[in-house]
RNA sequence: GGAGAGGUGGCCGAGUGGUCGAAGGCAGCGGUCUUGAAAACCGCCAGGGUGCAAGCCCUCGAGGGUUCGAAUCCCUCCCUCUCCGCCA
């Protein structure tokens, strides 16, 4: 347990965590506050309704209801108990212990009779409100993955005078890049970077990272594994049909998608200062993707692939605070985006395509001048507020210094870069005629040169 | 991986199956004294959940077991420390 900062408790197991306390009637992994069900149930129909997503809230509804009987049967239960085991530290004769050690067994057996009925009711509640996804910020657009806000665009597409080559293309030719040896050492999707590709690699990460140290982040590199309670508490499905996520055989143990994972981890069951927030974390992490149900959807080279690596931002934040931090996330993404010298567009995304715990996202998607027929915007980062939702499963709470509550946190989370496709944008952007790279300003001093390709020192 | 020792409140650290949610110390908070401070002395002080509140429930690393009753006994797991082995 560390002395200072924000106490950690049980991080391994987080208390509770799979059979909480029967005194407690929040820590299910439904992730939608389960009494509010009731209250709210327009509002959550809307939601599904604006996902697509088909989700059951009456038998949610009527599930809490059970959990809630259930458990306030056991408290009973409980202090019945109680009492009965203070009565019997008196001295008591032969007969009268006779009679009390009977009643205690049957007092025993309710016990344990309702403690099964309430994990069943537990079981059923986790399930029918775990489908549940988060609400929806009013602003949002509705519909699917086309029907995104435009907010802005940042610069031109790119132009050129010769004829461009995809990153691809060029990544071969200039000896960055070998997705075949990835295949035959690996599988399908996994590459080898090479040359000036590495050198890029870690002067993007590093280029991210000073902004965010700038920005007021504490630098991480986090675990490339974690596991599978922290994956779900995020609102990752750490197993099953289609799963973005590895398992380990040999390992109760998932590789993580993101850093977001075992950053949000990081404070599972901890109760925050609120003087301590907004707690600001940036996480390095290798990110794993099975990519399962992706197969043939724009998956050329390096913009869908198994492995990369990534520059993650993740924000703790009162719930009042949550989303002028996400414009904040935003506004730092593009400045380091910009700082690519890559056009790019910012999107508000639609409802159909936030995922379940997001409450609203932002994307920035960056000019690809190989991408589709004569170039596209592609997704490089994104910014999401997911409120409450991911806390709720964490427990992750801070307490209010006036009213000495405590309560659950915002969550936040954005990609600072994702190196797989901001090496491919500055590859297409950045292309000249000769099959060279020129090197944006930003990442010269962090490069030591000004191009990438064979014939600039070290490719 | 092998052998051993441990995991108790913000920290350190006692704890005989019932009188223990838990001694003592430190820290913290409030007070007396003091021009002010320090020292000394007195008092308060684990956390979580629920509730307007009184209260009630849960928690001694986690899970399970024995028992009328478990911090205390048994089993499993996790974690930490020391030594050995292996290793970047």
């Amino acid at each position: 347990m560390s002395s200072d900062g924000p106490r950690l408790v049980g991080l391994a197991r987080p208390k509770g965590w799979r059979c909480a306390g029967p005194g407690e009637l929040l820590p299910f992994s439904a992730m939608l506050d389960p009494r509010c069900l009731a209250d709210r149930r327009q509002e959550i129909e809307e939601s599904c309704r604006k996902r697509g997503i088909k989700a059951d809230v009456a038998s949610a509804v009527a599930s809490y209801e059970q959990v809630a009987a259930r458990q306030t049967e056991l408290n009973d239960a409980n202090r019945r108990r109680n009492e009965h085991q203070k009565a019997g530290k008196q001295k008591l004769d032969d007969e009268q212990r006779a009679a009390h050690t009977a009643e205690g067994r049957a007092l025993k057996e309710a016990v344990a009779r309702i403690e099964a009925d309430l994990a069943v009711a537990r079981a059923d509640l986790e399930e029918r409100a775990g489908a549940l996804p988060n609400f929806i910020h009013p602003d949002v657009p509705e519909g699917g993955e086309e029907d995104f806000r435009l907010l802005r665009r940042v610069g031109e597409p790119t132009t050129f005078d010769f004829e461009a080559r995809d990153h691809l293309e060029l990544g071969i030719q200039q000896g960055l890049l070998d997705f075949e040896a990835g295949a035959r050492v690996t599988g399908n999707k996994f590459y080898y970077l090479k040359n000036g590709a590495v050198l890029l690699e870690l002067a993007l990460q590093r280029y991210a990272l000073d902004i965010l140290i700038e920005e007021g982040f504490v630098p991480h590199i986090t675990p490339d594994l974690a596991r599978p309670e922290i994956v779900a508490g995020i609102g990752y499905n750490p197993r099953g049909e289609e799963t973005q996520i590895y398992s380990l055989s040999n390992a109760d143990l998932c590789l993580v998608g993101t850093a977001e994972i075992t950053l949000g981890g990081l404070h599972a069951d901890a109760i925050l200062d609120e003087d301590d927030l907004p707690l600001k974390l940036a996480g390095i992490s290798h990110c794993f993707r099975t990519e399962a149900g992706a197969a043939g959807r724009e998956s050329k080279g390096l913009y869908r692939v198994h492995q990369f690596t990534k520059v993650e931002m993740f924000v703790i934040t009162r719930p009042e605070d949550s989303e002028a931090m996400h414009e904040n996330l935003l506004a730092i993404e593009e400045r380091i985006f910009g700082g690519l010298e890559l056009p790019y567009q910012v999107i508000d995304i639609a409802s159909g395509d936030l995922g379940a715990p997001a409450f609203r996202k932002y994307d920035i998607e960056a000019w690809m001048p190989g991408r589709g027929e004569g170039g596209s915007y592609g997704e490089v980062s994104s910014a999401s507020n997911c409120t409450d939702y991911q806390a709720r499963r964490l427990k992750t709470r801070f307490r209010r210094k006036d009213t000495k509550k405590n309560e659950l946190v915002h969550m936040l989370n954005g990609t600072a870069v994702a190196n797989s496709r901001a090496i491919l944008a500055v590859l297409e952007n950045h292309q000249r005629a000769d099959g060279t790279i020129g090197v944006p300003k930003a990442l010269q001093p962090y490069m030591g040169r000004d191009t990438i390709g064979p014939g600039t020192s070290s490719s």
